[in-house]
DNA sequence: CGCCCAAGTCAACGGTTGATGACTTTTACA
DNA sequence: TGTAAAAGTCATCAACCGTTGACTTGGGCG
């Protein structure tokens, strides 16, 4: 959190709209569509609010252009199908700082309230994890099982955003992270 | 949605005190905490707004009201544990108008990212949903059962409640039951 | 009937939000 | 170097929010 004082980014179009749109995703992830002010993302990305306006359009475009700069939720999608419930429950229980691919999820689940985001949302979810999710998956009613699997770790995660996760002890985090991969495997496989 | 032209509620401060209180429920349950305003819920209690704050002092104490006038979340904790799948399962995938008891699940959703609202949903998740559950459960790790359920369920009401299932046909509305009545039984089982 | 307090209404406040148009500063090129 | 367009800033708008105080209405009790 601690900035430089003044890095002072120097007059580039394509840096400032890529620092509004990290700024953006970000303050996304941890308030929402409707929480996120665009003058809040504007003074993190430090720029004048306006100029977000300007460079996107409106606040449901650059939401969109957030949804769109999909991130590498497709690491998870690689490896033994085997193997994908311990390793998606690694990733879930990890420190939420490495949450990386997962800051779309918690982009969903806090904007699923706002009726300007629920269309984005909903084709950016198909998009980015669902269909990539089934195509991994294969078999039998592949996308049903994705849809399964995916709801289980869209809960968990919003769980632990709620949480904050400090009401387990350290056996609890144990016992949960084996559990959990037992009950995705459990959704994933045919 | 209907309702009667003038029905014209007498002057009668526990009526319309519940009155605002069932207003409040629906709008926090579809739009959030953020989302409803203290207006739009008065012009549904057909109250002015100011009548809200007057009763309930402000809107986050109208708002912990209306978790704490829990509903019957506890007869899903009735019947058979094995069986809880199922009952579950055909619950969650049911006309959303039957939610009743799965209204607070979705008002927790939906104001998970309101700072505001942070404290109540967790203090109200404990002792609404996740203590009795753990309870229901019995066994060795019953919390950590019960949370991974809870968050299991949550997840599907999340998605059926962004999607609105308009995105499976009926084979799969059939397959998913099937499957999420199974997956539910996984995490619940010791 | 007439009073009086509860129940309900109205108008307004300060604050925040998304958006817009006019303005100033910097960069890059001829 | 001079200049035009890009990049960034500023002030401001209308809309909405939660909340408050002063006001009006109504029903029940003497």
């Amino acid at each position: 959190m601690a900035e430089n004082p003044a890095p002072v980014r120097a007059r580039n179009a394509a840096a400032t709209r890529q620092a509004i749109l990290d700024a953006a995703k970000n303050r996304f992830a941890r308030e929402g569509y409707d929480g996120a002010s665009l003058r809040e993302i504007a003074a993190d990305a430090r720029v004048d609010a306006a100029l977000v306006s300007r460079y996107f359009g409106s606040k449901e475009e650059l939401f969109v252009e957030v949804l769109n700069c999909g991130p590498d939720a497709t690491e998870l999608f690689q490896g033994e199908l085997s193997q994908f419930g311990e390793r998606v429950a690694d990733r879930l229980l990890d420190d939420p700082d490495r949450h990386d691919g997962l800051d779309h999820l918690l982009i969903m689940l806090r904007s699923a309230s706002s009726p300007a985001a629920a269309e984005p949302l909903r084709r950016s979810m198909r998009a980015w994890f669902h269909d990539p999710f089934a195509a991994y998956l294969g078999g039998p009613e592949a996308d049903v099982r994705a849809r399964l699997a995916g709801d289980l770790i869209m809960g968990v995660a919003i769980s632990r955003a709620i949480t904050d996760d400090h009401d387990l002890d350290a056996e609890g985090q144990a016992s949960l992270r084996r559990r959990l991969a037992k009950v995705i495997q459990a959704a994933v496989e045919p």
